[in-house]
DNA sequence: AATTATACAATACAAATGTATTGTTGTCAA
DNA sequence: TTGACAACAATACATTTGTATTGTATAATT
């Protein structure tokens, strides 16, 4: 990615604060004023400058029609890291963009665990769970069923009597238990989270 | 949520789809072009409707001012989950807009972790962990560190002598490491994500 | 029967908006 | 010193855009 003058710099930062803000891009005069130019000449040299760059593109006649490069909107992913050096474009893997994945698809919806019956899995107390809602999956998929009003996730596993689930806590036995009529297919997990900024893990309960 | 007519919903999953596609709100003549009405009033309508029933809110004046509520551009997060029912509204306990936590924060990016050394904290190998770059960090926080150009994710603990780092591995000895100068601080561990839908973590490794 | 809500059309208008033209100033490398 | 680039100002203009006014038709509700 070519680097920016400082002015640029300034141009790129307001448009990615006014885009968090409004959650729509600026106009070329919003812009202007906010940066205190008196023309709209100068913003369009900077836009122009910046597609150029690779740090947005620009759809014509489009009002608002600044589009942030994936860069500035997604989150890096690194595979392995220099030393000493902050992160280096070649030590990036690929982007990710969260939020896209989440809301591209309009049957997920959250998950909050309760309790460790999946530890073993790495699915662990108040975990976020994502799941895609769907009443079928196959065997290997982490799935969420429900019976008596209570959800569960569990392995969903296959062996010559058929389908069965499968549970995965560190300690203590869970039984592995038959597709029964009761049960209710919610899902299949394809996401899971976890916030150590929120909440912090209680690594005593986890090591 | 108030339901919706059968009109109003599909003028609405216009406005979802269109800022799928395009990451901006369309305009009010985009939505009639679009939808294939032959005035602008109609789409007044609507707007105001879906701004009544909950679904969005209108900035006056503003061109692209339509912000869908966040019910649509988020994920709900479900505490406990009726039998049956597929989502029922009071089992909801919260909305986490994951793509906004992790665009808001400038200086976050994502490592995918390799190897096992913090599988006894739920973290394997492949998964990708947030990382927010600060040079410091509270003893009890998930570190990343770098030597030799190598990442490492550890505990941050403290004893009597001071602060030291901890792996967290289900078998095997890793052995506590101390401070020191050739070690380069990189940041915070604040989320996690596992996508099990791109890639199935293999059940019989980790269970 | 009267009222309300939904749903759409035609037209209008001031303000906003992307874009273009022309020009000035300063910096820096060839 | 010449040319390329960065950075900004003033002005202009055809479209676009949010919004308003007026009106029609249908269905549901009171």
């Amino acid at each position: 990615m070519k680097s920016l003058t400082e002015k640029q710099d300034r141009v790129l930062q307001f448009i990615i604060n006014f885009v968090r803000d409004n959650s729509v891009p600026p106009t070329v005069r919003e812009i202007m004023r906010g940066l205190g130019f008196s023309s709209p000449r100068p913003v369009q040299d900077h836009l122009k400058i910046l597609q150029r760059k690779g740090y947005l593109t620009i759809k014509n006649k489009v009002s608002r029609g600044i589009e942030l490069s994936p860069h500035l909107i997604e989150i890096p992913v690194l595979g392995r890291v220099g030393a000493g050096k902050v992160i280096a474009e070649q030590d990036i893997e690929g982007y990710i963009d969260v939020g896209k994945i989440l809301t591209t698809s309009k049957d997920l919806f959250g998950l909050r665990v309760k309790g460790s019956s999946m530890a073993g899995a790495g699915i662990h107390d108040q975990d976020i769970v994502v799941v895609c809602r769907q009443p079928f999956a196959d065997p290997g998929d982490l799935v969420v069923v429900v019976r008596n009003g209570e959800a569960f996730i569990r392995w969903l596993r296959k062996n010559d009597n058929g389908l069965y689930l499968q549970a995965n806590a560190l300690e203590g036995e869970y039984p592995n238990e038959e597709l029964t009529d009761d049960l209710n297919m919610m899902g299949k997990v394809v996401f899971m989270l976890r916030n150590y900024s929120y909440q912090l893990v209680n690594p005593s309960r986890i090591g």
